[in-house]
DNA sequence: ATCGAACCGTTTGATGTTAAACTATAATGA
DNA sequence: TCATTATAGTTTAACATCAAACGGTTCGAT
């Protein structure tokens, strides 16, 4: 949003300030995009890929939980992990609703050799903000996120 | 990504600090998004009728920095407007290899009733922080925007 | 026990998004 | 002039994204 808008001091603050956290967060995230993609994987998928790792096998729902998309954003790129055969679906028994994402073995070789050098770029990038502004950030953001998608 | 990866104290808190940044932003936009929905148009269809409506007619080009999409998408999403009749797009006899969008009478109607609405709902959001913290958030984030890629 | 509400996941339709290939136009330099 | 190079915009293919409609499963209240 430009900052030509005429309104009262306490509107431009605001908006000014939140022009230069969506520019500059989606300027970061342009960045980091081919350290990811050269590896044959999207964002998304690196984001699935990597809480699976982490947190260990999880469905749908909790996926969704954690990176806030929308339950039909999380099937489409759950089939397309799928197809690349870097994770398997595995119908919970215990509540047939649900199914359960699990690694393949060469997708979690994959993530494991992708994580690091992801991780390393993050950093540099916040590497520009010393680590008392760096917490300063996380604070602040902390405050503004709440809410999730339907 | 989860904070459960085994990394360096600085890997650790860049990481936190990224999360907190994009996951807060994208919580951010999603709450906003209905604001700009309910009116019949998209989050970056109304990016391009704000940006017209507050700095005047502009070729694809100057959106695409003013906007950080890529051409392609520029290209699109214009497509859009114009079926929607919402801007129109005129050849730039003086280069004409530019096509400059215009806000039809439609389109500046529209923008300018939403646009106050939308700056509300921002300034709503951002109510969460001071002044003092939206001003270091702004600092903060220009500093992040800039950061030289690895 | 059963029936309606709530929940999980899929599908569909419309839009956004990018990279890369392509067309058209303009600028540069020999 | 003419060839090379650079730029503006379009198109295509693949993927992401959401809302809404849908089917199957579970749960809760009567």
């Amino acid at each position: 949003m430009g900052t030509r808008y005429q309104g009262s001091p306490d509107e431009v603050r605001a908006l000014e300030a939140f022009i230069k956290l969506s520019r500059g967060t989606q300027s970061m995230l342009t960045r980091l995009k081919p350290h990811v993609t050269r590896h044959g994987i999207t964002p998304t998928q690196f984001g699935i890929l990597e809480t699976i790792l982490h947190v260990g096998p999880l469905n749908q729902r909790e996926l969704r939980r954690k990176l806030l998309l929308s339950k039909g954003n999380i099937s489409v790129v759950v089939n397309n992990l799928v197809e690349h055969k870097l994770v398997k679906r595995v119908r919970d028994e215990a509540d047939r609703r649900r199914t359960v994402i699990h690694l393949t073995a060469g997708g979690r070789r994959l993530i494991a050799k992708i994580f690091p050098q992801v991780a390393a770029a993050v950093t540099s990038e916040l590497s520009t903000l010393s680590a008392g502004e760096q917490e300063t950030l996380g604070r602040l953001m902390k405050k503004l996120g709440r809410a999730e998608p339907a």
